[in-house]
RNA sequence: GGAUGCUUAGCUCAGCUGGCAGAGCAACGGACUCUUAAUCCGUGGGUCCAGGGUUCGAUCCCCUGAGCAUCCA
């Protein structure tokens, strides 16, 4: 940009760039700055002194030295008021000639957006306004781009999410998120972490992508002339350590996913997963409603969640229902009768459900499940009783082998966690894997491959094992009201 | 993958039936020692997303493409 030539800059960048030469060459500052020590923030400034009064602010003397980015500045003669914005939040600072001298002209000189540095008295204006009366400008960096509108903000939806450092600029809300987004994941961690979990990091380029139903992003390493593969899922390698000992793990990390974008859907996106031996499915109902509670808490403490149309009351215990059960309460169809595929197909066919050709009675259950429950389950609910076809890596109920021991937590409409009793037989897991590749072969491309190395390590011997998967997006969605998942993602993925 | 919509100054947006490209903020010059969407006077700023077509003439109509959004698969 800098280097362009003249011409082919706009007004606004061509005066910028003069005043930044101005700088150096009539006061000899460096227009980019050193080090600066604060000792305030805003928004302590605010604290220490929005409920005072003028008079014992006056008395108080309390001297303040602060920083930020110049975000409106007001009067230009020999006083200038000006809005200072840090982390913390905005203060205002008023500047009078008079008792600043040659160093008034810093604040002269500058635009909005220019990063300065301020000491001064803490005081109260006419109009009330908590203010720095300063006493020395220290220059900090020069703004050669201007500021989106002051009032209106940046709106363009593409700008935004290209360039999130102007939204986080000119957007309060938005860096709001980001800053609830960074609380939620550490209430996770603190609460992982304080019921005896290990975090661990895995594998991210993998030899084959495992763990989940979904294409993973094919890439080749040169030194070893091999494909690798992006995770799709932390699960197989962190039920390794499970088999190593380590007892209770967890990850919250990237993964990635080759499939379509939409409000719920980015390429890359954040879990957490965790594993915990001696445990089943029953133990991890109780973890998961502790670390939504947490994560609730970390942003709206009294529990109440609004997301789009509902309000939702998360202190109340999750209600825990029947994938079949809750199909019929919705259709009368019973799928715990014993049937054959072209009985549920007829069922599909009447209902207008549309099925593959490789899917079997599972399937058709689960496709069901989507179809007429998902979006009715708006107060906090464990789906449990999933069919054994969808779900490869889950223990086998003792008293019904088409099912297994798996429950998925739905939310207003949406899924937020998905559970199982870890499949733990290398026998049976081997059955698994087999019936995917035949999947595979009759047209599934995001059927599971069999992982050779993962069932080894299970014929070492796994504890019986409770694990658990969260979605940190959607989970930082819902617990700040957003609708769609790029405004969660601080760089959500963009075309070119 | 399909349908629809959007793309105009640094930002937020107008622009009628096809006839010289507009406003507010921001910027520039000036005034202003309690302003706060500061105010007042004056000034400059455009690849109308890109390419093609129709037309005497296209920001506007048509076609193709790009990016984004929403809905659907």
């Amino acid at each position: 940009m800098v280097e362009k030539a003249d011409k082919e800059l706009n007004d606004q960048l061509r005066v910028r760039l003069q005043k930044m030469q101005a700088l150096k060459d009539d006061l000899g500052v460096d227009p980019f700055g050193h080090r600066f020590e604060r000792d305030t923030y805003a928004k302590d400034i605010h604290n220490f002194a929005d409920d005072k009064s003028g008079e014992s602010l006056y008395e108080a003397k309390k001297h303040v030295i602060v920083a930020g980015r110049m975000m409106a500045k007001r009067g230009a003669g020999k006083v200038i008021f000006a809005d200072i914005r840090d982390v913390s939040g905005t203060v205002q600072i008023y500047a009078r000639r008079d008792d600043l001298g040659e160093n008034y002209s810093l604040l002269r000189r500058a635009d909005l957006g220019d990063i300065l540095g301020f000491s001064g008295q803490v005081m109260k204006t006419d109009a009330g306004e908590t203010t720095v009366l300063v006493d020395k400008i220290t220059w900090l960096s020069k703004a050669l781009r201007p500021l989106p509108d002051k009032f209106h903000g940046l709106t363009d939806i593409d700008t935004r999410y290209r360039k999130r450092y102007l939204d986080l600029i000119a957007n309060p809300d938005s860096f709001d998120i980001f800053i609830k987004r960074s609380k939620i994941v550490k209430a996770i961690r603190d609460y992982m972490d304080s019921v005896g979990f290990i975090e661990v990091e895995t594998p991210i380029l993998q030899n084959s992508a495992g763990g989940a139903a979904a294409r993973p992003f094919v890439t080749h390493h040169n030194a070893l002339d091999i494909d690798m593969y992006l995770r799709i899922a932390t699960e197989l390698y962190l039920k390794r350590l499970i088999v190593g000992g380590m007892e209770r793990v967890y990850e919250i990390g990237r993964i990635f996913r080759n499939e379509g974008m939409d409000t719920t859907h980015n390429p890359e996106f954040t879990t957490l997963e965790s594993y915990a031996a001696y445990w089943d499915l029953s133990d991890v109902m109780i973890e998961t409603e502790n670390i939504i509670r947490a994560a609730a808490q970390a942003v709206n403490e009294d529990g109440l969640i609004t997301y789009k149309d509902h309000q939702v009351d998360i202190t109340k215990p999750f209600a825990k229902k029947s994938m079949t059960a809750l199909i019929k309460e919705k259709t009368g169809i019973d799928f715990d009768q014993k049937m054959d595929l072209d009985d549920a197909r007829q069922l599909a066919d009447d209902n207008h459900v549309k099925y593959e050709s490789f899917w079997g009675v599972g399937h058709i259950i689960s496709e069901f499940f989507d179809t007429f429950v998902e979006k009715t389950l708006i107060e906090p609910t464990f789906v449990y009783h999933f069919p054994l076809e969808v779900s490869p890596l889950a223990k086998k109920e003792d008293d019904n082998p088409d099912f297994v021991q798996r429950f998925e937590l739905y939310i207003a409409g949406n899924e937020y966690a998905n559970a199982f009793t870890e499949l733990n037989d290398p026998i049976d897991q081997r059955q698994r894997f087999e019936a995917q590749a035949s999947e595979r072969e009759n047209g599934n491309d995001e059927a599971e491959s069999i992982d050779e190395d993962y069932i080894e390590a299970l014929e070492h011997g796994m504890a019986p094992t409770g694990g658990l998967g969260i979605g940190i997006d959607r989970l930082v969605m819902l617990l700040t009201d957003q609708a769609s998942i790029r405004d969660v993602l601080l760089f959500p993925t963009m075309r070119n």
